[in-house]
DNA sequence: ATTTTGACTTAAG
DNA sequence: GCTTAAGCCAAAA
């Protein structure tokens, strides 16, 4: 399988739990590539697969809503997260409590 | 093929 | 605490 870093980008995000969220150095980790965080933004800001890809679950390693080219943008995300079920702490994401991590 | 940009992260001032 | 600089990777121009 030709998994680039970018599907696997993908399917990491995809794969993220609903109430959970993931930072992009999380992701780019998973994805095998641990310095590539800013690739997973490019990456992000591409989707392909918006509705397939769980974008709005991947934020920044500090839990702050960055980006979303969508309509609504940032505000919208937070929403969205925030109706799933995730805790946020301010404008930011709790991530002591919302961290998604890769049960391997 | 080379250069620029960007939804990151960490370190230093 | 906030701003600036540098380092990393991949996509787009």
């Amino acid at each position: 399988m030709k998994d680039s870093f970018k599907e696997k980008v993908y399917k990491i995000t995809r794969a993220i739990p609903k109430g959970y969220v993931a930072t992009y150095g999380q992701v780019a980790e998973m994805a095998g590539n641990k310095a590539g965080a800013r690739a997973v933004g490019a990456l992000m800001r591409a989707n392909p697969d918006a509705p397939n890809t769980t974008c709005h679950r991947v934020v920044a390693d500090d839990g702050n809503l960055t980006g979303y080219s969508a309509k609504g943008g940032i505000e919208r995300k937070k929403a969205m997260l925030l109706a799933e079920g995730v805790k946020f702490s301010g404008n930011k994401i709790d991530l002591s409590k919302s961290g998604w991590k890769n049960p391997v």
